[in-house]
DNA sequence: ATGAAAGCGCTAACAA
DNA sequence: TTGTTAGCGCTTTCAT
């Protein structure tokens, strides 16, 4: 009734368990007339090696786990598609779990998944500067990589683009076109210090030009629903030209909000979004964002993991290049704020300058 | 330098092994003092049980596989997020992976989850009538549930919607706008038996109204690039006056790839999707399509694995409700084809006509 | 080339 | 209430 083990294979072979295990693990060590009799059992009983028997033995599940803040934003499904795929490649499982942005839940994900004996950790934590939990899966040698939380200082290792200088960029895209009056909206910067990052780069991009850095714009809710928040925005005195969102599912929320409002992006306002994730490019305007390569992100932070695991010394976090992708979204301000004036819609036509 | 065992803590609380984890599992049966001391010893030593030992002795793992085609659409990683979290709340881990819709990777995908000796699956197959990985499973009495593979006959668990009355209903909706001539696009059906369902739920409607159905269009690739094809299309004689497309992913390509070849959604055509997923409320024109409740799918087909795992008898597989959501990318047809005059565009003030 | 046996960490009889 | 011990399925010395 139960699933056949390794005894019953070694039985119906009339050999010993250890040479069964040879057959399947070190072939070349069992002569044939032996090894065809197992095989033979094998089928037979569709027997199917118990993982969990090796791992005890081994002392490794060839398992890894992860942690990411959700899988329902693309971002992370499609670095989870990525990491998954490589793990498949070199033999490793994937246990993946969501903290769904809690930063108090992290520290039970992770413990979760060592209680499982995953190998080591690949995660994206709310901040990996003040994380206690990081900390003390340093002290306790468990192998981790970290994924877009910024490659720190120390020996941790990281993959991730640059945030602050990628932001930097799409700001200072906004500023090259003409923009002088640029906000920058994001979602609760404690649960992402890539966010903070991002934010230092609007900065760095505005200052490097002359121009006033704004207060950051925090936003309550993430897929749309903050129509109030724009109003307000965009109805002060001197309203913003361009929108930098802290990331595209922010921009995308916003972007339908801002329909939602009668704005039109971008002639009323620009928007510029984070990410690169693939709807960006479906929606109209297209965002103009910062592509991050989420899948090959995954993917190098699972080999690096395995690496690690294999003993590899020297390893080194990678900083993966980003791209400044130009849609619709964006283009030069008009001269003046036309807030009752309905211009000609000029989406299909208009066309970006790209910097020189 | 290895992590400590149940040994080292019995061996320092000096009470024997069955104590620990008698303090750790039944603790109303192991008396205050030693409690104390037990749990004295845990902390001064970190230790964390080790699963792989418990799992092994009691030959389940608390794990569930999950066998998708992708994580990459949302559609299947919002289901994904579902069962994470009911896994969690149920106390499972979850070991996820990809076969990128290559149906001759089901098998081998299912192997090695069964090697990890989970539990049980979860998963959508390409085709669950064909499936003679199904009936292996079945044969083999692995417990498993399929979710948006359509629910059949036998006693095999399911959890879906009905893809055919589904896809009727939304067709049905075109035919009531006005529509006589609606062609149905769909990515291969044979890597999608939804789509198949969905097709003849396409019949159905068009039959119901006593119109003709149209040959489906087999679109190769999903997420736009089918220009060529769409333009053949909607050049023929009589073009289609609205487009049903078998899912949302494929019809936000087919949306951006429309609006590359200069026409109109919907002034020159309608477009419907299915799958509800969270983009195509963000799109302009924001899409209309039937919604399925992705993210309680996965939890529900959780659920249903869970109780079955734990020697639930008579339980049944879960149609679950689908949703028409009516977006601004269907509206009535223009009364004449109007390929080269250019009308006004009407999108923002134009209202559905509800079905009565 | 093959077999016997120990042991990975844990739980559950059974004993005391 | 607590301890002793067998054994889950496997790999790996160490013999032969």
């Amino acid at each position: 009734m139960s699933r056949p083990s390794i005894r019953d294979v070694a039985l119906l072979a009339r050999v010993s368990v250890a040479t069964v295990s040879r057959t399947l693990n070190t072939p070349e060590a069992v002569r044939e007339p032996t090894a065809g009799r197992v095989h033979e059992a094998i089928d037979r009983l569709g027997f199917r090696p118990n993982h969990v028997g090796r791992n005890l033995r081994a002392g490794r599940t060839r398992t890894i786990g992860v942690v990411l803040p959700t899988f329902a934003n693309a971002v992370f499904s499609e670095c989870l598609q990525g990491l998954e795929a490589a793990a498949r490649e070199l033999d490793f499982a994937v246990v993946p779990t969501a903290t769904d942005y809690r930063v108090e839940d992290e520290r039970e994900a992770c413990e979760r998944l060592l209680r499982h004996r995953v190998d080591g950790l690949i995660l994206t934590v709310a901040n990996a500067r003040e994380s206690s939990m990081l900390d003390r899966l340093d002290r306790e040698r468990v192998p981790f990589v970290l994924v877009y939380n910024p490659v720190g200082a120390g020996r941790r290792l990281a993959v991730s683009v640059n945030n602050r200088r990628a932001a930097a960029q799409i700001v200072a895209h906004l500023v090259d076109i003409g923009h002088r009056r640029i906000h920058m909206l994001a979602g609760s910067l404690v649960t992402s210090d890539r966010a903070a990052q991002r934010h230092l780069g609007y900065r760095d991009a505005l200052l490097a030009a002359g121009l006033a850095p704004q207060p950051l714009v925090e936003m309550p809710n993430h897929l749309g629903g903050n129509v109030g928040m724009l109003r307000d925005l965009l109805g002060a005195r001197h309203p913003p030209t361009a929108l930098f969102c802290s990331n595209d599912v922010l921009a995308l929320g916003v972007l339908r909000d801002l329909q939602a409002l009668g704005r039109r992006v971008p002639d009323d306002v620009s928007l510029a979004g984070f990410d690169g994730i693939a709807f960006g490019t479906v929606v109209t305007p297209s965002l103009t964002t910062i592509v991050q390569p989420s899948a090959d992100m995954g993917a190098r932070a699972m080999r690096l993991l395995v690496a690690r695991l294999e003993g590899r010394r020297n390893l080194d976090s990678i900083e993966m290049p980003h791209a400044l992708r130009l849609g619709e979204s964006t283009h030069a301000p008009a001269s003046r704020p036309t807030r009752t004036t309905r211009a000609t819609r000029t989406t299909r036509t208009t066309r970006q300058r790209r910097k020189p």
